[in-house]
DNA sequence: CAAACATATTCGACATACCTAAATATCGGT
DNA sequence: ACCGATATTTAGGTATGTCGAATATGTTTG
């Protein structure tokens, strides 16, 4: 990881993750357009970048990341999201000042931080990624197929994977509820197909209505 | 606010503020020791400071902050607060990544978003500063008087107004559960004096053993 | 294949934000 | 009025990041 207090470093690096998501090496020219600095600067800070492992660069032939210089703006890419989801859906920020945190915040935060907060959001295998000005394509992996409360039979249990983020004002309550991923619930009775679902989660036994149900995904086991 | 990127400076308010507490001036050989720079460095800064409006210095004649300087000093050191607190009892993280972690953050949050995470946390009106290093006088304000559930009568309700952190885990599980001051409970009913108590949580109606019923404490209407 | 054009690099310079060490100045007490 | 403690100034250093203009390279095309 790069020391605290390089956040123009770290700019470089996400602003090479961007352009060169295509495939193709980047150009100098490029990079500096879309940073919004000269030409001149971006060979100097490339230079730099390079001695210090981060790219790939020779003259005249572009730039592209390293698997070092990957890591790094991957998991800055990630900490904005995560940052970004986590002001908005769980702090209830608007859009534009949480974006603007998370730009500051995802230089700041550690990968161990970010990785807690997005265990309580959910983020790392949210398969919509429903705030993300960018899709994340990192983090949407989800391996096992999870089901919605609403399609378990009564005395299932299982471990909720994630929460849909469709409706955030939805997922908000339940994640203050405690349906958070990792937990395990279990469907205690089912009142009517379109009406409220007994949960038991942890020590605590509740009902939530069908609309809120549907929102939690688990993995029956 | 300052602008991003000066830590530095924001750090000499905080200790400026820190020193001053007992209520004379700060030298500037105190603040240098205290920092760990040398006297001339100060020196420079305090000018600096000053132009900028955010301390009161008058050479040879100490230094203490301005209306505006402490704003900021004062912010900063309920952000590391709430970001402590916050990286503790909710993300659960050991208390010293926890206090490096809250050192980086407390310059990069906004006072909003430190606020809302504050909703979450409920340091602001918490009385038992545990987790913090220095107390937070500031913060420490509770103005109405609050009962736990377990002194509510069946059929009462209110308004979460902190959580007890005495112990860490139970807290978390609060939290995570969605018990969170601000939040409106309402105990309907009372299994035994010793067992545990049903409450109300918005939607949801839940089971609480004794033990963490007594760690809510709310303003009964 | 060589000029022309686009693109990239180097160079010299500048700005800011720190910092130090050592010389100098001031304050306060005896 | 001097002395010692404390503070400031001075002169200089390092690091980061920037620009513009001169120069070099790569690429396209006639």
């Amino acid at each position: 990881m790069l020391d605290v207090g390089n956040d123009s470093r770290e700019d470089y690096l996400i602003n090479i993750l961007r352009l060169s998501e295509g495939g193709t090496a980047v150009g100098t020219s490029a990079l500096a357009d879309y940073m919004g600095v000269s030409p001149g600067s971006v060979t100097e800070m490339l230079k730099v970048l390079k001695r210090e492992g981060y790219v790939n660069y020779e003259k005249y032939r572009g730039v592209s990341l390293t698997e070092s210089g990957y890591r790094i703006a991957r998991d800055l890419r990630r900490k904005h999201h995560i940052m970004e989801r986590f002001l908005t859906n769980v702090l209830d920020m608007d859009k534009d000042n949480a974006h603007e945190q998370a730009h500051i915040m995802e230089h700041a935060i550690s990968n161990d931080a970010a990785e807690r907060i997005c265990r309580i959001t959910g983020t790392n295998v949210d398969p919509d990624c429903a705030t993300c000005t960018d899709p994340c394509t990192d983090s949407v992996s989800p391996v096992s197929i999870s089901i919605s409360v609403v399609e378990m039979k009564v005395g299932d249990s299982g471990i909720i994977s994630y929460l849909s983020t469709e409706d955030g004002s939805v997922a908000r309550k339940l994640i203050s509820m405690g349906f958070v991923p990792g937990r395990e619930v279990e469907l205690t009775s089912v009142v009517s197909e379109k009406g409220a679902r007994v949960i038991r989660l942890g020590d605590a036994t509740l009902a939530l209505d069908r609309n809120m149900a549907s929102a939690i995904f688990v993995d029956v086991r």
